[in-house]
DNA sequence: CGTTGAATTGAGTGATGTCAATCGGTGTGG
DNA sequence: CCACACCGATTGACATCACTCAATTCAACG
């Protein structure tokens, strides 16, 4: 993984930004957390399971997902991470790290240590405010993928899968709209989604072959996404939230 | 839902003051969160999914539980809640709350509101980050769920929730040691582990024959914990923590 | 006692997993 | 440029785990 610096604005702030407006000393404290930078290649693991870290990491760029291994060898993948997110505050609160971190594009990350963010915590209370806010948007999301899991269907699964990812695809390029490319393997799919990759590719064949979605070299097409939507139960957890009560900025 | 007054500690407080020596300030900041109490009857429900609450609760005494209902009327547990846990924070942060929460037994709940709730996090640094670490418990905590109705058996899975559900009672009560009075019906055991009452009926009953663990009248006891950890890959994520990085008590 | 909700049990079904084979694309060494 | 190896996608046949439906038992309670 090769180490870099440069680079200006901050991807947390704009992820917050679109919430509430910062103010400079947020705004320049925020930065701080982004001013180192380091490439993680494709398939390359930042942190791995019952290890630790010492330190925390905003993904700036790519696609990561983190996982755990069952002692059956077979894999939970609990969560995709996207440009803005905060990695390893998990593995911050406890001695070894409960997941993976892993690379499933070429990413960039921006490493910073605790005293860094303990520091930003203490001296922002609105911006600690909102890393609450979306811990427990993470929580709340996480919440729905254990109610899919524990009572859905393998295709409503699926469709649940695909529809998220393009949601959260479309929040960093803004230019996707009902087409996106499926970055992930079938196995990938399965193992978010508590699935065989065999039974994974039939339920792909099943929504393509009712309308709903259409597929070619790796790119999906959400050909019916108020159907889709409807079928898997889908709420955005993104949208609808309530930040009226946080504290006044700094 | 009788409301009254009185009483002297705080719940939380014993909670959070187990991994930390709290401040006399931080100490009576949150004995104000339990100023007023409220009796909930075994059944009813505190907050309804979809609906706006207006304030949090500390969980005082009894049991509760959150759950989703899916549009197939089906149920998902998504966790049991036990005294000392804060309620709704997820229905702060959102317009309508993404949970139903409803009492197991008769319960004693503390409500105040979301800017006593907002002072407390711009006040007291060290108890806003405690809150996040508390958070993050409790998704892990999700995780470990996830991964178990993704990649494990009805058997494992039940395994799993009577050790958890024992560990976090004996928290509460330190007289609990392998037997327990299992205040659930097999219909929410299924509910909270993705499968039907008839099928968790057959695992207990599995579990019983095969010396793991033994029931009457209502009360579980565990013959076999080792054995009951290792095959439901069980860890209690309220130990192993690291708090070093947190700051200094205000 | 009757009633009710929960637990228990059996028989049959269905969804999903397992195993195995094939196909297609891609990269690599010769 | 070709042959090979490899990985992922695809498909079929079959096995199994967990669900459904239905009947019965059990315990608590008026």
């Amino acid at each position: 993984m090769g180490e870099g610096t440069g680079l200006s604005r901050s991807c947390l702030a704009d992820v917050l930004g679109e919430r509430v407006a910062l103010s400079p000393a947020e705004l320049s404290a925020l930065q701080r957390l982004e001013e180192r930078q380091r490439h993680v290649r494709r398939g390359a693991i930042l942190l791995r399971e019952n290890e630790s870290s010492g330190e925390l990491f905003i993904l700036r760029k790519g696609l990561m997902m983190s996982y755990v291994l069952l002692d059956d060898g077979s894999r939970q993948i609990l969560r995709f991470l996207f440009p803005g997110d905060i990695l390893g505050i998990s593995s911050l609160v406890y001695r070894e790290s409960p997941e993976t971190l892993c690379a499933l594009s070429e990413c960039v990350v921006c490493p910073f240590d605790y005293a860094t963010f303990s520091e930003l915590l203490t001296e922002h209370p609105r911006l600690s405010a909102l890393i609450l806010v979306f811990s427990q948007i993470e929580r709340v999301a996480l919440t729905d993928r254990l109610a899919a899991l524990g009572r859905t269907s393998a295709k409503v699964r699926v469709a649940a899968l695909l529809l998220d990812l393009r949601n959260r695809l479309r929040s960093t390029d803004k230019s996707i709209t009902d087409s996106y490319p499926l970055s992930l393997t079938q196995e990938e799919i399965g193992d978010a989604t508590g699935l065989t990759a065999v039974h994974v590719n039939r339920m792909l064949r099943q929504l393509e072959e009712e309308g709903l979605i259409a597929r070619n070299s790796g790119r999906v097409t959400l050909l019916d996404e108020r159907g889709l939507a409807r079928a898997a139960n889908y709420v955005d957890r993104y949208e609808g939230l309530d930040l009226s009560w946080l504290p006044r900025a700094d």
